[in-house]
DNA sequence: CTTACTGTACTAACTCAAGCAGTACAGATA
DNA sequence: TATCTGTACTGCTTGAGTTAGTACAGTAAG
């Protein structure tokens, strides 16, 4: 079963967390191509929030190519496919990526520290797509 | 010379730009311990945003031990110092990071791409506080 | 001592993103 | 036909981000 969780206050916005909750569970493998999500209101009842932001939080995954709208039927994760430029997807990955790189190397990380860490992070998604139930 | 620039709408907020590009200069060695940065109201004058809006960036700094401030002085690059406990510090990376991590995964970058641009992302702090003119 | 810089701390006002509430319409499916 | 689905509005509230202006205290140099 595919589980969202979601805190407000001080923390990063609604839409935000859903959006970042979906991507790691398409990366990891939780959920596969063709899987259907929550649908909209499903999920705001669920969660105890608008069904905009539901919505909000679908499009832009959407836009980014995570998964697919079919109307009257529901989202479902989407096929992987090249949206953007190699070009773009390397800026994007930087600009996202260097300022956590900052910050970890201020707050005391080595460069070592840091890459052992991203490694372990990363184990994460090592075996997407081979470890869901047959 | 230490230049900060800052772009507005759509991106980042301007004291979070101004955080990022600090951090970035200090993690980088592009300002030492001890260097003084821009007073508040020079900076603000440069960039043409409000002097509070500087002191609401440093401020930020000041909390996160990367920069001192002296009442009347100015603000100078803090000697490295523990802030927070090891667990509050893999805490930070790793919420940092997860994101990152799986927007690129879902962009369509590999382990071994992601972990290469990071490798590649973080020469440029390997030698720190060694490339500073004498 | 005076002047001119520095950080610091307010108040008041504005803009805009985020979210909620409600409604409405169109496609899909049983 | 009923009920699910996505989609698209309008109107409203709240809070973050920013600006403007003012004020006060510490520092340093003349």
């Amino acid at each position: 079963m595919f589980q969202i969780q979601i805190t407000t206050g001080g923390e990063a916005p609604i839409f935000r967390q859903i959006v970042d909750q979906v991507r790691a569970a398409v990366a990891s493998g939780k959920l596969s191509v063709g899987d259907a999500l929550p649908s909209v209101r499903a999920l705001a009842a669920e969660l105890v929030v608008n069904h905009n932001t539901i919505a909000k939080a679908y499009a832009q995954l959407v836009r980014d190519g995570v998964i697919d709208s079919q109307q009257g039927r529901g989202y479902f994760v989407a096929r992987k496919r090249q949206i953007y430029t190699q070009a773009e997807c390397n800026r994007r990955l930087a600009s996202a990526l260097d300022p956590v790189l900052s910050e970890a190397v201020t707050l005391g990380f080595s460069t070592d520290d840091i890459l052992a860490f991203v490694e372990k992070r990363l184990r994460r998604y090592a075996n997407a797509s081979t470890n869901k139930d047959p």
